[in-house]
DNA sequence: ATAAAAATATGATAAAAATCATATTTAAGA
DNA sequence: TCTTAAATATGATTTTTATCATATTTTTAT
């Protein structure tokens, strides 16, 4: 579906999203951990996203990786986008060039309500709705 | 979505549909042409689902793959399965091991309504139903 | 029987994704 | 200003996936 780096990056940014603001941030070490991820790993994956301001940071001490009010708005797509690369959720199933509604691959028909219903999603959920599911107890980030 | 494999394995599949059956069998190298999918990649994937009984196959000469009766009442999920593994369409988005309808990841809520309608197509669909679809033009494999 | 033509089995190589390691830059505090 | 603690930049290694190559087995036709 995604690829790991993407969900690494998901569970880091929701972990921001419910642990950090611009007075709180968090290091590397103390992500990693939580969320299950090798840290030098993690740490790429949040510079990148870091690159794309998609999330903030500051360096030296005290420093670390927060979300801005900003970066809280952001859809879950930048996300993905972001590290797996831009419409990856809108290829073809078959990878066919020619696929398109007038042209549509055997999958195409099977396939494309419902992956609209879910590109819509990523495209307008904010991380910070997902955060208040979390905060409110409607899905839990564990662990 | 699907790995590379399983794509090319869905394209032989649904092009043996199309232009094979017991009296009429394929050789790899007329298989992998069309799909444009390189010869000696597809015949070990066309291998896999021979043993897997998934597609069925005679050696030597006049030899082939095609599709058995039996073969075309196939659903596309196992095909998937046979190459990828099975449910990888069934984990966590975001792979947490606890993640279920009473404890829900982030993602969960969101996604899994649509991922039901979805994995419930590929349980049910038949690769006879898709080619079908094919020979009467609602969709097309090119090409 | 034998030769030819096909799938099958096995393994080698290449490319991509994931992981690990380390040197550099920046910011804060002493 | 110097030291320390953080992110950043860069690149090396490992693992997985995709691709290529070749020897073996099976089937059919001569």
């Amino acid at each position: 579906m995604f690829s790991k780096s993407a969900k690494y990056a998901l569970k880091a940014v929701l972990f921001l999203a419910v642990h950090s603001d611009e007075d709180h941030k968090v290091m590397v070490k103390d992500i990693a951990k939580p969320i299950n991820v090798p840290q030098a790993y993690i740490a790429k994956l949040l510079q990148e996203l870091s690159k794309q301001n998609i999330i903030s940071s500051t360096r030296g001490i005290n420093g670390g990786f927060y979300l801005s009010e900003l970066n809280n708005e952001q859809t879950i797509i930048s996300i993905l986008n972001a590290i797996d690369g831009k419409n990856k959720m809108n290829s073809c199933l078959l990878s066919l060039d020619n696929c398109n509604d007038k042209a549509p691959c055997p999958m195409h028909n099977i396939f494309n309500p419902t992956r609209n219903m879910f590109n819509e999603c990523l495209k307008t959920k904010s991380i910070k709705e997902l955060a208040l599911d979390i905060k409110s107890g409607v899905s839990v980030l564990p662990l």
